[in-house]
DNA sequence: TTTATTAAATAAACATGTTTAAAGATATGA
DNA sequence: TCATATCTTTAAACATGTTTATTTAATAAA
């Protein structure tokens, strides 16, 4: 319940949560390096000093800001997933919709991940924590198809899960570096990318 | 020949020399973070206004420091690839002597690699035409398998390629996040997922 | 040679993420 | 209720990448 909190833990609460409210409305207006510490607390209300006390840093309050977004989109994904596809399909409509996200606002995004991906993920938990959803839920499809036999039983489904994943995260990098890049054109290549990986490049197939 | 340089060009030249100098030096000694502008500047004996004179930022500069050893290692890989080897050994024989290079500074090399890799090409140059040169490479040694009937006809070697270079990039992001991974443990990983790209993971095989 | 122009180097200022020390507000215990 | 301790907030300072306006030096023109 809330009330055991007094009224110090709740006004911490309510500022915190204006910070974030104020961080969201500018960081999607003005991107990331262009919105200062300075802007998002004086749209709070609040000291600039009270922004890093309450999110370690601009990176940090970045990453909490966006999460929700990604959160959602990733549960109505897994949600919205058909059923009746094929493997292929199914990958392609997942990695679809995370970059139909990102390039809503692509150098928003960009910061994002530049900023996370290459921390340590003790460092960047929230991010950290998605990405391993992802994996994980990749695995489960990887593993559903093995049962069926469309997926070899020796295959490992964690390494083909984050396979995957490294390929998805190829072709976000390529939409996230390239403004001449479309979803349409990055999606198609990781579909042969993931076609030439579900299939196997080498001998002669039956 | 040099005589057509003037006493100005001569100098600017040699000013540029000093910086980059200092900066190999003291990047590879204290890190990207912890090392400043001011200090390289104080060491190589010019302005830090100098510094961005001569390299358009810090990042600049230091993608400018580490080039040359990518460089190098990347030449030195080419040359001393065993021919006789199969297809997987030789794509690890490349990934792991990259590997090789990045763990001698961890650090230093997260902070190249986080700082270029999302920015568009046109910004890093020398990192961007690296990465080329990698998947060009790449995409010989696929297409002179092809020629021997090992890799099939239908496959897209620039696709094969840049997917392999893909995994190759997760791997890598992998050893530069994690400090407790090894270059061999990362290795083993890419191992079975390039062995996995090449063989497939769906139907059965022959 | 002297002067004018151009290029290189720099000192000082600026912008901004972050830290520090202090103040203000709230809870706790007598 | 009052005093003390603790937690929250902040103003001011700091560190550092970068920009700007100025100075210095070299070349070209006279």
């Amino acid at each position: 319940m809330f009330k055991d909190m007094n009224r110090r833990e709740a006004s911490k609460k309510e500022t915190k949560r204006m910070i974030l409210k104020a961080a969201r409305t500018l960081f999607a207006r003005k991107g990331m390096e262009e919105c200062t510490i300075r802007d998002i607390a004086r749209k709070a209300g609040v000291s600039p000093a009270s922004v890093v006390v309450h999110f370690k840093s601009k990176t940090a309050l970045l990453e909490e800001a966006l999460c929700v977004d990604i959160e959602i989109a990733l549960s109505e994904l897994v949600a919205s997933m058909p059923e009746d596809i094929e493997l292929i399909d199914r990958l392609l409509y997942l990695s679809k919709g995370f970059f139909r996200l990102y390039d809503k606002n692509r150098d928003l995004y960009r910061a994002l991940i530049r900023s996370t991906v290459f921390e340590p993920a003790s460092e960047t938990l929230i991010m950290s924590n998605l990405s391993e959803q992802y994996i994980q839920f990749l695995s489960h499809i990887i593993e559903e198809q093995k049962t069926r036999g469309i997926i070899r039983p020796e295959v490992d489904c964690r390494i083909a899960a984050a396979s995957i994943f490294f390929l998805y995260n190829g072709a976000l990098i390529l939409l996230l570096r390239m403004p001449e890049m479309t979803v349409d054109m990055v999606s198609d290549v990781l579909a042969s990318m993931t076609d030439q990986y579900l299939k196997g490049i080498t001998g002669s197939h039956q």
